[in-house]
RNA sequence: UGCUCGGUAGCUCAGCGGUAGAGCAGGUGGCUGUUAACCACUUUGUCGCAGGUUCGAAUCCUGCCCGAGCAGCCA
């Protein structure tokens, strides 16, 4: 007879027994006694344990030994009430058997390990409590996303990875080339490398945001999102930078800089709400190991609205706080990582959005505002984490986009595409770049951003 | 890339000039409807690598490698 597997979480969560149960995954913990042992099984499914009762008269008993921490078994039985403290339902075994074992080699014993050293074995840790509920929760937050924008008829657009936009200032780029490095083909005139003879016939790299194609549907479709890897190859080594990581860009036509704001500060709540009410168990070990105030911070988050202050009185604020910044509060300085801890973490003691950006710190595509000094560009913080959603308003008028590239040192003829769009049928949209694993950080509590990167890339690191 | 901190048993860490320790994990025995079980006993080390100082270096110095934090860059 081939009896259906149960899931770990469907049978804890049953509301009756069951006189027949199959049950697979892999041992946590065992626990002898004289007659019987008990065995703890997770499959992944949710992050508690069934536990599995195996009586010393089971022909499989012979073969105890075998079960141990780490090996994956499969288990039939009962689904009973349990007798002991602590669980609802336990399995009284009728055979266990031993797909794969393991031994006291297995570097994820029943102990607690720090978080450098599971990153040292990420083959392994997903199979450890906490970054069980990290790719749980993970994989929630994403399917939220989706959920989000797909309620709203947002298309969702799927941009190239490869791209030929070099120039965008933000941040170093991962070149893509199949050119054979030990053989470079030169240009005759100046010996410089000759990407005409490359794969793509110009030289391209990996995307560091698919904004400006996002534009482009944006003026097909209206509404439209997308989701996927970005890549920059900074060589930064902090706990809130990754060289891939995957963001959340969505592109509005006939939308301006305050629905834009709306937009980011709707998202962020939605996506807060979702996990609170779908990933409570996940949600109680990190703020019983992680971060104590996590779920209060959440619930704040969820419920309060969010602050909202332009650029200049920001600088105002961080001026007149008396407080001692290691860089100057000054018109005209990007806000830093102080700055913006310093407003959500202490003066606002919530989510801030900041808008309206000297234009000489902001990159070519933000529309100029009247005053002639600023661009509608957004920054949305919140505590801890400082930046999680950057954005603006495009320049929608041809003119003046074709004067900013001008002033940024770049090429007219490189975006002749992009600005044919403001030829035919130009309209004001915006559009902004929520970090999804800085989302998935702050809705966790994880402070290190490879810590919710299944596999993460940073410099020097690319194993598994 | 700059500054700071760190690398000692499988894991977490103590030792900081006199020749290597604890807790946990593992092993053995006992006990128990147990639940990060408990009690007793017990195994385990190129002290990151390479030089140097010293009678003697895990300990001090130099270089390198690796990790972490902060800053910049940004999401």
């Amino acid at each position: 007879m081939n009896m259906k597997r149960t899931l770990v979480k469907e049978a804890l969560g049953r509301e009756s027994p069951m006189e027949s149960i199959l049950v697979k995954g892999w041992v946590r913990t065992r626990r002898d006694s004289k007659t019987f042992s008990f065995v703890e099984i997770n499959d992944g499914s949710c992050l508690k344990n069934i536990q599995i009762v195996v009586d010393a008269s089971l022909p499989a008993y012979a073969e105890i030994g075998k079960v141990t921490t780490g090996a994956a078994v499969s288990v039939s039985g009962e689904l009973a009430a349990s007798q002991g403290k602590g669980q609802k339902w336990e399995i009284q075994a009728s055979n266990i058997e031993v797909y794969g074992t393991s031994d006291e080699t297995y570097p994820l014993q029943k102990k607690g390990h720090s978080l450098e050293y599971l990153r040292e074995i990420a083959h392994l840790r997903p199979r450890s409590n906490l970054f069980g509920c990290v790719f749980r929760v993970r994989n929630r937050l994403a399917f939220a996303v989706h959920q989000f924008f797909q309620q709203k008829d947002f298309i969702y657009v799927h941009t190239p990875l490869i791209t030929a936009n070099d120039c965008e200032g933000a941040g170093e780029l991962f070149r893509v080339s199949s050119l054979d490095l030990k053989n470079l083909p030169r240009q005759e005139e100046n010996g410089e490398i000759d990407f005409s003879k490359d794969f793509f016939a110009r030289p391209t790299y990996l995307t560091v945001s698919g904004q400006l194609e996002a534009e482009i549907f944006a003026t097909a479709f209206s509404n439209v999102y997308t989701f996927g890897p970005t890549f920059r190859a900074e060589n930064s080594h902090t706990s809130r930078h990754a060289s891939e990581f995957w963001m959340i860009e969505p592109e509005m036509a006939f939308c301006d800089l305050e629905g834009n704001m709306d937009l980011a500060e709707e998202i962020v709540k939605y996506l807060v709400g979702d996990i609170l009410d779908n990933c409570q168990d996940d949600l109680s070990l990190f703020s019983r190991f992680v971060d104590k105030g996590l779920l209060d911070r959440l619930q704040f988050v969820r419920e309060r609205p969010f602050k909202r202050v332009p650029y200049t009185e920001a600088m105002e604020i961080l001026q007149k706080s008396g407080k001692k910044f290691e860089y100057p509060a000054e018109y005209g300085a990007n806000l830093q990582s102080e700055h913006e801890r310093f407003l959500s973490e202490d003066h606002f003691r919530c989510p801030v959005t900041v808008y309206d950006f000297p234009k000489e710190i902001k990159p070519f595509y933000m529309r100029s505002n009247d005053d002639g000094k600023t661009v509608g560009a957004m920054d949305l913080l919140v505590p801890k984490i400082g930046e999680i959603v950057g954005g603006s308003q495009r320049e929608e008028r041809y003119d003046v986009l074709a004067e900013n590239l001008k002033r940024h040192g770049l090429d007219e003829k490189e975006y002749w595409w992009y600005l044919e769009l403001r030829q035919y049928g130009t309209v004001e949209h915006s559009g902004f770049g929520l970090g999804f694993e800085r989302m998935l950080m702050f809705v966790t509590g994880i402070a290190n951003i490879r810590d919710v990167i299944p596999f993460a890339r940073t410099p020097g690191n690319a194993e598994f």
